[in-house]
RNA sequence: GCCCCCAUCGUCUAGUGGACUAGGACGCAGCCCUUUCAAGGCUACGACCGGGGUUCGAAUCCCCGUGGGGGCACCA
């Protein structure tokens, strides 16, 4: 491809968390840029402030950066376009305002929210197709407006927006789109506490900015026009806009609401980046799940970023809304812990082990990571599985003891002639000791599963694990033994 | 209610008029491997929303239905 670069940008209020939708806009846009060699960006949309939640920037840079995505911009990384906060470029925009009333696009309008409740309400009586500003101060003079604004009245500045005719907009996902004018309004542009709204903010920021091309949720997509006719008004070249589909929640029914992503909780799933995160899902794992919710691959498979950047294009994103598949996160996470080297997988689990308390000598935990490998979907599932090899005693259920078809004093033999067996050995690698092992399931009429069934609980206090023998290697001699001969007293006991 | 968008297996998708007996992935089922659980391998099941056109020929183009989604703020 020989396209020129690409500046793309993320530009997420710092109203709430950071979510899937905001993750995959950043993907999209990071993977655009990285290709044609340009930059990614990150904006931050505050201008409304009742909406602002402290620590929530902290938060999208957080989850960039562990993603691995991270703008080359942002008010955390500097830049020359700058200041990345909307709240601190406030001239900028009122000097952009005045430039639209100046052109005739724009005005300033004095209505109270009251008059505009009672208009709308009205309206609403009518039964009117479109709830629309009925224009009453599109027709002040320009000189009363003035002297009024002068005398200190509040006023917001209104877009200009044309009573007929048609607006053509160009989404690069979907075509053009059009909309007659009539269903489209004097949008507010700039409100009464001189901050813009998005409708103005993110159009002058991306000129400002010199942002090529526009990823953005199609949430947008129903007042796409008035930004494109925005950007008319000023007379600027439009940037490529790019609308990814909508995702609807695992049912496909609607949006994901509060109620959907507690319930994904309790499942162990979030659409929360963080949340995802301290679940135990890999960066990687969650990327890959992320980059095939609205990108349409012919032969989707796990893809490293690397790989993406690769193959990405916004030729082949889908316009039709995606219902989110945690069963898909889930695969892919699993691929990526598998992909993962030895050091490097246990480095990451080694936090989720810590954390529950538990004393992690590190060449343990490396000889313990290529056991459980393929049995983790997520690096905390190492909990359920490793466990036994860092505790010095287990506490296994004493009726996961006995065997399926025996009793608990066939099963304290098993226990005890296991015992026996290992002990007598000069070592307790799996090489040595499971031949012996084997040759006793054959000599005493009982079968593997149960013979290596009671030894696995006795040794590891649990019904499934990783590999009888060459965990005993790894929980050592004295330890197995001690574990064997607990279980057989407890066996013999009932 | 109005506007906009969308429509291929349960889900995510490939498909840009003939190469389609419609391909892949997840999930699901079965088999193999196997001391448990996984992983892995193999196999099966499984879709072009409906109706009209256009065309020699339509999953692909057009129209109309229907269904789904999104949006109708001094929020983004």
């Amino acid at each position: 491809m020989t396209t020129k670069p690409a500046r793309t940008r993320l530009a997420p209020s710092p109203t709430g968390r950071f979510h899937l939708a905001n993750a995959r806009n950043a993907l999209y846009s990071y993977l655009l840029a990285r290709q044609t060699g340009g930059q990614f960006i990150l904006r931050i949309e505050d201008t409304d402030q009742k909406r602002f939640v402290p620590g929530a920037e902290e938060v999208i840079v957080r989850s960039l950066d562990w993603l691995g995505i991270s703008p080359s911009e942002s008010p955390f990384h500097g830049g020359i376009y700058g200041p990345y906060r909307q709240t601190e470029r406030r001239e900028i925009y009122l000097q952009h305002a005045q430039l639209l009333v100046n052109g005739g696009h724009a005005y300033p309008c004095f209505c109270t929210s009251e008059r505009l409740n009672q208009m709308r309400k009205e309206q609403e009586a009518r039964k009117v197709d479109r709830v629309r500003y009925d224009g009453t101060c599109r027709l002040l003079d320009p000189d009363d407006a003035a002297r009024r604004i002068a005398g200190g009245e509040k006023y917001v500045i209104r877009f200009k927006m044309p009573y007929e005719g048609t607006t053509t907009a160009h989404d690069h996902v979907r075509g053009d789109i059009v909309i007659e004018n009539k269903y489209l309004d004097d949008y507010v542009l700039l409100k009464s506490d001189g901050l813009p709204t998005y409708h103005l903010a993110a159009i002058v920021d991306d000129h400002e900015m010199k942002i090529t091309h526009v990823l953005r949720s199609a949430e947008w997509l129903p007042t796409f026009p008035l930004h494109v006719q925005i950007v008319r008004a000023f007379g600027w070249d439009e940037p490529v806009w790019v609308h990814p589909s909508i995702m609807l929640k695992p049912s496909g029914k609607g949006k994901m609401s509060k109620r959907d992503t507690a319930a994904a909780m309790k499942d162990g799933h979030s659409i929360f980046i963080d949340d995802l995160n301290e679940l135990g899902y890999l960066p990687e794992g969650v990327l890959n799940w992320i980059a095939f919710m609205g990108w349409g691959v012919a032969e989707d498979d796990v893809m490293t970023l690397d790989q993406m950047v690769e193959r990405f294009s916004i030729d082949s994103l889908t316009p039709s809304p995606a219902a989110i598949n945690f069963q898909k996160l889930d695969h892919f996470n699993g691929t990526h812990i598998r992909l993962l080297t030895t050091e490097d997988l246990a480095a990451r689990i080694k936090p989720y082990l810590t954390g529950a308390g538990l004393d992690v000598p590190h060449e343990t935990l490396l000889k313990v990571t290529p056991l459980i490998r393929e049995r983790l979907v997520t690096l905390d599932d190492s909990l359920a599985f490793a466990t036994f090899f860092f505790k010095d005693t287990v506490e296994p259920n004493p009726e996961d003891l006995i065997a399926k078809g025996l009793d608990a004093k066939q099963s304290a033999e098993i226990a005890r002639r296991s015992h026996e067996i290992l002990a007598s050995l000069p070592d307790i690698s799996h090489q040595t000791a499971e031949p012996p092992m084997r040759e006793y399931v054959e000599r005493s009429g009982y079968n593997a599963n149960q013979v290596f069934g009671i030894v696995r609980v006795a040794v590891t206090g649990q019904r499934v694990s990783p590999p009888l023998f060459e965990s005993m290697e790894i929980i050592g001699r004295e330890n197995v033994l001690e574990r064997l001969r607990n279980a057989a007293q407890m066996l013999e006991k009932m």
